[in-house]
DNA sequence: GCCAACGTTGGC
DNA sequence: GCCAACGTTGGC
């Protein structure tokens, strides 16, 4: 492998799909579905690899936390749930031929004992430039290893304060 | 290729 | 539920 490890924020709406569903899941395994945005596409078909560390995060929750992690077990490869004309991210333009959009598949590592909220993300100066933070509503976004490693820390450290 | 209108995301 | 940010669509 040309490059070592990649960590990746994933964002998800727990309502839809939370760490909890992924934690239940046969093998922990789910595929990442339902991108339905290009550059966050092109992250998974092109950037995402075997396992890459995700960091999973719950939007639009109470609170919006980063809540895990997982691992990618599966690189890049078509949706076909874009094909699937009763599934709710049917994408009538996608082709199977020259598929439009991809999604990866990521197993289950851990669950924090205390979620890592946005408010306190926002406090922590060494993630000030995180993806996340910037305003972006980017669903797919990279983590630097720094950024990844003081996370780890921080949910420690939150795990035995509470 | 510009840009206004519209839709979606997601924090609050 | 509101609305700011921003991505997408479509008329020209």
């Amino acid at each position: 492998m040309a490059e070592g490890k990649q960590y990746w924020l994933f964002k998800s709406e727990p309502e839809s799909f939370s760490i909890a569903d992924l934690e239940k899941a046969p093998k922990k395994t789910a595929f990442w579905d339902g991108v339905r945005n290009y550059q966050a596409r092109n992250t998974l078909r092109d950037k995402v690899k075997l396992g890459d560390g995700v960091l999973f995060y719950h939007s639009n929750a109470d609170p919006s936390a980063i809540v895990g992690t997982a691992e990618v077990v599966k690189a890049g490869y078509p949706d076909h749930t874009a094909w699937d004309k009763k599934d709710h991210h049917f994408d009538a333009k996608s082709d199977p031929k020259n598929p439009t959009w991809y999604m990866v598949d990521i197993k289950h590592i851990e669950t924090f004992a205390a979620p890592i909220t946005l408010p306190s993300l926002k406090k922590e100066k060494p993630l000030a430039d995180m993806v996340l933070l910037q305003n972006s509503r980017l669903s797919i976004q990279p983590v630097s290893e720094k950024q990844w490693n003081y996370i780890q820390k921080l949910s420690k450290k939150s795990a035995t304060r509470s």
